[in-house]
DNA sequence: GGTTGTAGACCAACCAGTCGGTTTGTAAAG
DNA sequence: CTTTACAAACCGACTGGTTGGTCTACAACC
């Protein structure tokens, strides 16, 4: 199924999370009321507050939880490809798919969950570092490998996580380009001449244009 | 009606506008109340909605002044340059140090006022875009003038337009880097090596206090 | 009978927006 | 110069609706 999970009637925590999921990236955070998300979920109050102290709460576990599959996936996706270069190259293709498959997931992630003062915000940050964290490696990777030049591999990996999220995010509220995956080459080929690579140089196993 | 030169922004509408800058800037968007806003605005609920229908109308008055201006001052920031890539180079400069010297002001045009529902985030949009079309259109000149090669321009725009949002919302969360116009060198080598320039080859004139 | 999990009525707090009333500027009328 | 008239600007108590969170009851299982 294009659902992720298959098993619909899980135990209540999850059906919580997956509601939770929905409604915040209709509505935004604030927006998105307890009631509403136990009303999808097909439970009640008392058992939401049972699964979690407060909805912030529970916000912080979904946030958790979307981010650690979401890194978890993108390693995965990526460790079958021989050279640095190629794994951040076949990471960001990978996540252009990834997310135009679970816009809501982009939605929340990306869009809905900042704003929204310090204690949020904060907890925000580290998904995006992760992301970089992994961008950086590569490159690092790269560099010691002699792929690419000595340069502040941690700017670009910011610059790179930047990038992917303007791109996904105008997909998000304006729908273009459509699909979201058809700028997966030019966008490849402009974050690959940002670390000094010929894009025409680097071409990933069978392409050749 | 034209505002006398040198006259602090002292009516009632403009001392709204700027209170809410900083409550939207230190609790976002939703826990901004009108009450907290005309507070510290030394004004009263009548006076708001005297001036503002609505607490949304307000916030968009305020998002459009904020971004018109913004434009504004890059565009006459940038106008002495000799080539777009100058140009293109010097807005990246003064637009960290801007939002450097008006850290609210970053906080609620990047951070704060974005995942509030469609209504909000629709107008959201077009600052950005605006941005990215004054880049486009110099990216566009370059090519035009043989300074860079062919290439898809509002793409790259996108791209250079979320490398600065993650560059100064890391800064606003994090305090990191500082100062924030530190990283302006390496930020726009590595923009310009990803349309095809190398930055050893563009020295950009020396700046003038 | 204690633990785990669910149910839903209830509550206190909050908050955008309203409304009747007051002040202030100003311009014509006396 | 004063009075009258009127509207723009401003004030703040109040309201109606919403919401996060609590509480008691109950059911299934050890």
């Amino acid at each position: 199924m294009a659902t992720p999970s298959g098993v619909e009637a899980s135990n209540t925590r999850d059906r919580i999370l997956d509601a939770a999921v929905e409604v915040i990236a209709e509505r935004g955070y604030s927006a998105a009321g307890v009631q509403e998300i136990i009303d999808r979920a097909g439970t009640s109050k008392g058992s939401f507050y049972f699964h979690f102290p407060s909805k912030e709460t529970m916000t912080m576990a979904l946030l958790e939880q979307m981010s650690n599959r979401l890194i978890k996936r993108v390693q995965e996706a990526v460790q079958g490809e021989p050279t640095p270069l190629h794994r951040v190259a076949a990471g960001i293709e990978f996540l252009l798919a990834t997310f135009s498959r679970h816009r809501k997931v982009a939605q929340v992630l990306l869009v809905n969950l900042m704003g929204h003062g310090r204690t949020i915000d904060r907890r925000f940050l580290p998904i995006r570092e992760k992301l970089s964290e992994l961008i950086k490696g590569e490159l690092d990777a790269a560099v010691a490998q002699g792929q690419i030049e000595c340069q502040d591999t941690s700017l670009v990996a910011a610059v790179w996580v930047g990038a992917l999220h303007e791109v996904i995010m105008r997909w998000l509220l304006t729908g273009q380009p459509s699909p979201l995956s058809g700028v997966a080459p030019e966008l490849r080929s402009t974050l690959l001449r940002s670390v000094g690579v010929d894009p025409a140089m680097f071409q990933p196993l069978q392409r050749r244009a």
